[in-house]
DNA sequence: GCTTGATGATTACACCTGTAGTCATGGCGA
DNA sequence: TCGCCATGACTACAGGTGTAATCATCAAGC
């Protein structure tokens, strides 16, 4: 596999975790938020204070994977990696960790599961289809 | 989706860490091995010592991932959980936490990224030919 | 100016994880 | 018989993670 894994995933180094992730998601669908309006968003869902969201932004800057814009007295914060960098990577790191790094295992294992309904199926092939084209 | 997620992955409830995942994996690969043998497939690779592979497989019988068949003064250890469940359950995970739930998306998404490479294709393309027959 | 509320920073703390050392015990060779 | 080695159990400990309280500070209102 020769991973060296060493590029980074558009500044960001470190290991977005879960919790972290759940507030990535927040400012993915819509950046330049402070921390009260993320709250607003995942505080209720995932039974989160105040307090426990501006940490999870705090270590998200640390960490480099979202910018924090003053403005005025508070922050806006803005993610600084791409959804798709995470989600790639993520991806790759399950397919590499379970499947030998192979993608089509994945997917077989995925249809043979039965983890993909029919409209799953039609919808792979129309994919498939085009990417042939 | 209306993911209860309850289900027993054949009686495991815990959830395996990545290092507890290298021990199962070579377990799979031949089951009713000791510690000792365990620790010749992984120690070299990982960079572990035998004491540590002792501890992960103690986790891994407390967590009911593995039965410690006496077998004199040792144990032979034997995964609990197969392999499949524990790969279905790891997929559906990330399924679930980055693409709502759509394994299509998961597969737009190697396919868009282009980690499927043109054998991979080939390989899903049969395989959706064969389920859809 | 002084209080108050909003807000980021700092600190806290328990639990999990990776990694390993030490201990107790029992079989086996000398 | 006696000490040694193999082996699982117990203990350890640093760093990461989830969750949050407290602190310092500043803007705005009284």
């Amino acid at each position: 596999m020769s991973a060296s894994e060493e590029s980074p995933h558009s500044g960001a180094g470190e290991r977005i975790t879960d919790a972290e992730h759940a507030v990535m998601e927040v400012l993915w669908d819509r950046p330049r938020q402070t921390a009260a309006e993320v709250c607003e968003d995942v505080c209720a869902a995932r039974g989160w204070s105040l307090a426990t969201v501006k940490t999870l932004l705090s270590r998200l800057v640390q960490k480099g994977a979202l910018a924090a814009e003053p403005d005025g007295r508070r922050f806006l914060y803005t993610p600084l990696i791409a959804r798709e960098a995470y989600v790639g990577g993520e991806s790759r790191r399950l397919v590499d960790r379970l499947f030998g790094g192979s993608a089509a295992s994945l997917v077989a294992h995925l249809a043979e599961s039965e983890a993909l309904t029919e409209d799953d199926l039609a919808e792979i092939e129309a994919l498939l289809k085009e990417l042939r084209a």
